[in-house]
DNA sequence: ATTAAAATTTAGACAAATCTAAAAATATGT
DNA sequence: ACATATTTTTAGATTTGTCTAAATTTTAAT
């Protein structure tokens, strides 16, 4: 696989797991910034190559095997962002871009190793799962913020959007990953809310809370 | 630049290190296991981008522009390389492959971070000299162990010739960058040299004694 | 100094990945 | 159901990097 196949069968791989199975050529350009014109072009190519099922006007879906490349792209990108934090003090809006680069290198052993040396990790600095070799992953209890009820109490364990404004926005206000919040306050206007975290309080709008996963501890 | 205009700038300058300033298109062709027409449509699109001097049938040298970049690639290379080594218990002849994917990672910071991690290592795992950021190495002397008079001392500090069947060779005679070699007789016939090595006697060819290479410790 | 050999370049082709503009198919609204 | 809007595909062009085969230039030999 081309490093530009392998984009296209991790996006596609993205886009069917947030909605539905069959993807549309729109919803796929849009995604990754080119033109439809081009996808045409690719998921032709990756049809012939039997990565995904594609009929002209239906949209296209992951086969097995094309399914099997993206869990083994996304494994390797996710290690990346570990070693990137972990090893070499990224911080967590840094991260993507230079493992976006790193995903495409070929080496199962270098892989493996890394893997070893990160102490096979089960999530990525953002929360996300990582595949272990045959793709499969740990999910946890996890729920949005926003979803929590007044004295709920719950451990950050992800980041729904995890672009780097939002994680500035997130290192700005010292939220991070493992920390505890507890639910002072909800706001039934604009549902806004007040939390505690890390012994501050700290007033967070509805469109932080819902890009904030945590693992609930008290319910209430 | 693209990855394979960085290949062509770094193997150029090997070349032109390792003998005249001015390298011919067929060394580039036959270095690259590519076509000399290749090569000539190549060279002209790095002419364009002042990385190189070029004139019709008379071969191309570096400009300092291109040598500046070539430095930064074999930078990346070697560090890569001591990474794959130190920190993945990669062996010194699996390192190259995968060194050559990586080299071609743009990202300052990483580099930088990794030459940290690393402690800022002097040179590779075969004894190669890393670039520093302002693309300076630190020399050292050294001479190829075939140049050793009888009952000299030196340290193994290279290899001059770094193909994974030599370095297996070397692994499976237990020579290592480190150790200390002392010649206790050469064979005037074939050149052939016994040496003392790690309390061992061991015969090795002129070929051999001629791709090793040693800081003299002692030279009578 | 010619000529043969070797090296290099040109011309033309191809695959990958992209684009624009136009055509075709599908979806939508009343 | 039909017209219109949207989505998708096709056709044709472009760039990068490669190739083969032919032409040109340089080098080497006698």
């Amino acid at each position: 696989m081309t490093h530009s196949e392998e984009n296209y069968i991790k996006e596609i791989y993205h886009i069917s797991k947030a909605g539905t199975e069959v993807v549309s050529t729109n919803a796929i350009a849009m995604r990754m910034e080119t033109k439809p014109s081009s996808v045409t072009d690719m998921v032709k190519r990756l049809a012939e190559k039997e990565l995904l099922n594609y009929r002209k006007y239906q949209g296209v879906s992951l086969t097995d095997k094309g399914s099997r490349q993206a869990l083994r792209i996304i494994r390797k990108h996710r290690l990346w962002e570990v070693f990137l934090v972990e090893k070499l003090d990224f911080s967590w809006d840094e991260v993507h871009e230079v493992a976006e680069q790193l995903e495409h290198i070929e080496s199962e052993k270098l892989i493996d190793q890394l893997d070893a040396l990160l102490e096979y990790p089960d999530f990525d600095p953002h929360g996300d799962p990582i595949p272990d070799k045959n793709g499969q992953f740990k999910s946890r209890e996890k729920k949005l913020l926003s979803s929590m009820p007044v004295n709920g109490v719950g451990i950050c364990v992800g980041v729904k959007d995890s672009s780097a404004p939002f994680l500035k926005f997130l290192d700005k206000n010292q939220i991070a990953l493992g920390q505890s919040i507890k639910i002072l306050e909800k706001e039934t206007f604009d549902q806004s809310m007040l939390i505690e975290i890390d012994k501050r309080s700290l007033q967070i709008s509805h469109i932080i809370a819902s890009n904030l996963f945590v693992k609930p501890i008290q319910d209430q």
